[in-house]
DNA sequence: TCTGGGGTCCTAGGACCC
DNA sequence: TCTGGGGTCCTAGGACCC
């Protein structure tokens, strides 16, 4: 079946978030980041990029690269409601839309007769709409249209096809391609393949010896930006988790067993508020070390109830009784959907 | 320069069952 | 005396994404 997708990328979504409430800031290098000594840039504004200030870089070393920036604090509440506004112009206009995070989306344009120029119409839509700006780029796939919205940011539009991808990225590094990241990309260059047009080039007998019979051919296609994933319209959250770093590290169970009772409070009010429930509870670790240690226990039956939850987490925290510093501590529950795919599963057969 | 928070998917090994 | 093969569930770690 051909397809036309499209995808939708905001532009430095939180930064152009801050910015309507704070238009004298427009122009300036600004930064949304934690305020802790360990938080990270979540993101920033092109004027600072040109800094070599990036998400995730650490906000200390931002501050650092940039000292004149406009520091932020993120404030989610707001990103929110201004993602519900963006993607309300999306649906207003396709069918179709598959919402990544706050501030991405895949588009089916298929039933379009002219895809470009609806796209073009969308891309004005939510300009008017909202005030933001955003990329779009269209392909033949979910990987050719991604990969095209980040070709020409901000405020682009490129058009490709899967031939046209292969050329034009020939000679970029195989970590250009979402799902190839660093880890894989130094494998890839121990084994002297550097491009995308080295790695599409490479066979898949080569390919699976050194990844593996999936992963390894999976990496080729990829380069040849082959991608059949159908846009998931209605996906349900799996887990649900939350976690802290410390400002700084926390040593001894008894120490930590009041933060995770807290998350553990955290974590299962919003259950109960989506009336969602899960078997497997879990703990997650990160020493100071950063090494990172997850421990879980699942249960005959799914729950939300706090009580269980914290019980279940302080025994798996005590059980595993780290012998470092801690730096990191989190609580989960996942399994979140098993009942909702056993009703699916239970529809699809009658 | 040390590295957030919230997720998803994959792999490998062991337990257990037929 | 030596040791099947498949399937499912579960755990832990790791890579990756926004």
């Amino acid at each position: 079946m051909r397809r036309v997708i499209a995808h939708v990328d905001m532009d430095a979504f939180y930064v152009s978030a801050e910015l309507e409430r704070r238009p004298e800031l427009r122009g300036l290098p600004v930064v949304v980041a934690g305020t802790g000594p360990r938080a990270v840039v979540t993101t920033a504004s092109y004027e600072a990029r040109q800094f070599g200030v990036f998400s995730a870089t650490p906000a200390s070393r931002a501050r650092r690269l940039c000292p004149q920036a406009i520091f932020l604090p993120p404030d989610f509440d707001h990103y929110r409601a201004r993602s519900r506004e963006v993607m309300a112009v999306l649906h207003d206009h396709v069918e179709h839309v598959q919402v990544v995070g706050l501030d991405e989306a895949y588009l089916d344009l298929t039933p379009f007769e002219r895809p470009k120029p609806a796209a073009r119409r969308i891309k004005h839509a939510v300009r008017e709409r909202t005030g933001l700006t955003c990329s779009i780029g269209i392909g033949p796939n979910k990987l050719v249209a991604k990969v095209a919205s980040d070709a020409d940011k901000p405020d682009g539009f490129t058009v490709l096809s899967r031939e046209m991808a292969c050329e034009r990225f020939a000679g970029a590094s195989p970590g250009l391609i979402p799902g190839i990241g660093p880890k894989t990309v130094v494998r890839l260059e121990l084994e002297g393949i550097t491009t995308l047009g080295a790695l599409a080039a490479t066979s898949d007998e080569r390919l699976a010896e050194l990844f593996g019979s999936r992963l390894g051919p999976h990496l080729r296609r990829l380069a040849c930006f082959e991608d059949e994933r159908p846009l998931e319209l209605d996906r349900r959250a799996k887990s649900e988790s939350r976690e802290t770093t410390f400002d700084a590290d926390i040593e001894g169970v008894a120490a930590l067993e009041p933060i995770l009772d807290r998350l553990a409070g955290e974590l299962c009010a919003t259950l109960v508020k989506q009336n969602s429930r899960g078997r497997t509870i879990g703990i997650k670790v990160r020493l100071d070390d950063f090494s990172t240690h997850t421990r879980a226990r699942t249960r005959p039956e799914p729950t939300n109830d706090v009580d269980v939850v914290r019980a279940v987490a302080t025994e798996l925290l005590r059980a595993f009784d780290p012998q470092r510093p801690v730096r990191l501590l989190g609580v989960r529950v996942a399994g979140l959907d098993e009942e909702f795919e056993a009703r699916r599963q239970l529809e699809l057969s009658v």
